[in-house]
Order: C-alpha cells, then sequence, then structure tokens
DNA sequence: TTTAAATATCGAAAAATTACGATATAGTGT
DNA sequence: ACACTATATCGTAATTTTTCGATATTTAAA
C-alpha cells in the first residue's frame, strides 16, 4: 500500500468527489445505460460530464487515483470502466487507525 | 470539522512526521526535559530540530496542521506547546469509515 | 478503408504548496 | 532599558499540482 500516494490522491476535492460518484454510478447516470454498464462502475465519459474539468484534466484525476491503487479500470471496446477498490479503501483506513 | 483543510494538512509528509512525533514526544526529548514540558506535548524548537527544514518553514506546518484543528498549542512564557488532538483525529477516522 | 468516438498522453500555462532568510513580536533575565 | 531566546510573519524563490488544448492511440462503425 502507497500511503504516500493515497494521501496525496485524497487532498484534491475532484478526486474525492469521483470516489463519491463511483459508490452508486446507478445513481448518477441515465436509467437506460444502467445494463450496459460494468455493475458500480463509470466510464471515464461520464466521469467527464459530472465532473467540471476538462477532458484530458479528468482522465488524468482518474490516473492519480489509479497509481494510489484507490481505484481499478477494466477495459471493454473503447471505454475503460472505473471503479473502487474497496479493499484498498478499507485497508488505508485500518491503517489510519493505528498509524495517524 | 473542516475535512478538506484535513486531507490537505495530511497529504505532506512533514507534517505526518510531526503527528508521529507528538504521539510520544518523551522518546524524541532529551530525558532531562521530560518535567519541564506539558505533557504528551512538544515545543515548536524541538519539532523544529527534529525535522530536517528551516525555522519558519516548521512553523508554517505547525500553523497548518493547527488550522486544520489536528494539533492545539497551550502558550506558556515565550514556548509554544503543541499537542494531538485525538478527539480530530479519531472523529476524521470515523468520517473517513463511512464518508471515503 | 475512411470516419467517428472514447480515452490517453504531451507540452505548456496557471495556481498552489513548500521552502528559505530576514525581520517582527513577545517573553525572560540582567 | 538592554540583550537574549522562542516563535510568528513577511517577501520571495523553487517546486509541485492542476489545468487546458492539441495530438496520439485504440476500437468500432459505415
Amino acid at each position: 500500500m502507497d500511503t504516500e500516494a493515497i494521501f496525496k490522491a485524497l487532498a484534491n476535492p475532484v478526486r474525492r468527489q469521483i470516489l463519491q460518484w463511483l459508490r452508486a454510478p446507478e445513481q448518477y447516470l441515465p436509467v437506460e445505460l444502467h445494463d450496459r454498464i460494468v455493475p458500480g462502475s463509470m466510464c471515464a465519459g461520464h466521469i467527464e460530464r459530472l465532473g467540471g474539468v476538462s477532458q484530458s484534466t479528468m482522465s488524468n484525476h482518474l490516473s492519480v487515483l489509479q497509481q494510489a491503487g484507490l481505484i481499478t479500470v477494466h477495459k471493454r471496446g473503447q471505454w475503460s470502466y472505473f471503479t473502487r477498490n474497496e479493499d484498498l479503501i478499507q485497508q488505508y483506513i485500518a491503517y489510519l487507525k493505528d498509524a495517524l
């Protein structure tokens, strides 16, 4: 677990918001897409539309979260589906409990 | 609880290290000072000597931690004694548990 | 095979953070 | 009052982060 990378990744509000969106993707996607997605995930394009930043900026944020291990990517066709890495998130919280 | 400020404060390794030193100040202070200090605290000067940064830089780090609420200050004479704010730290971890 | 769509990467500008030395402020002791 | 110590603040330089538009890459569709 790269705690340095996690602390830094979480220091940005856009990235924390992404993690929130990924807690319940269905809530933020049009209903007609619910059966097309990888469950519990959103593709980069949808995340981009939710956030108020450019495509390249959002792509970078997703990359930072991914390098910290907080999210994972599954590529299907031309889409990249991002999912929370619940295991790592819990591991991080457990770490904080006795290391912070 | 200003979570934005806390996330940012924790993004810096020097500041995280300060919190570690403050977990057991006695461990990092010369024995002859143990009865002179505010228990569970260190004054700015001792923290400065432990960290590898200048006096003004360390003072700034302490200020950031303080504004985030992670530490508190007690001024006694010309010294400022810093202490971990355990309550806020626990509150923050509890917050993460269901908000991260 | 051309065109279009989704995403990643590149290069550079803008903004924020970190750092330092110098100086200011406040308390202590002479 | 004066010198001395501890800490805070100021101004600024260096570094890192955030951002964007432009371009590259990959896959799908016509």
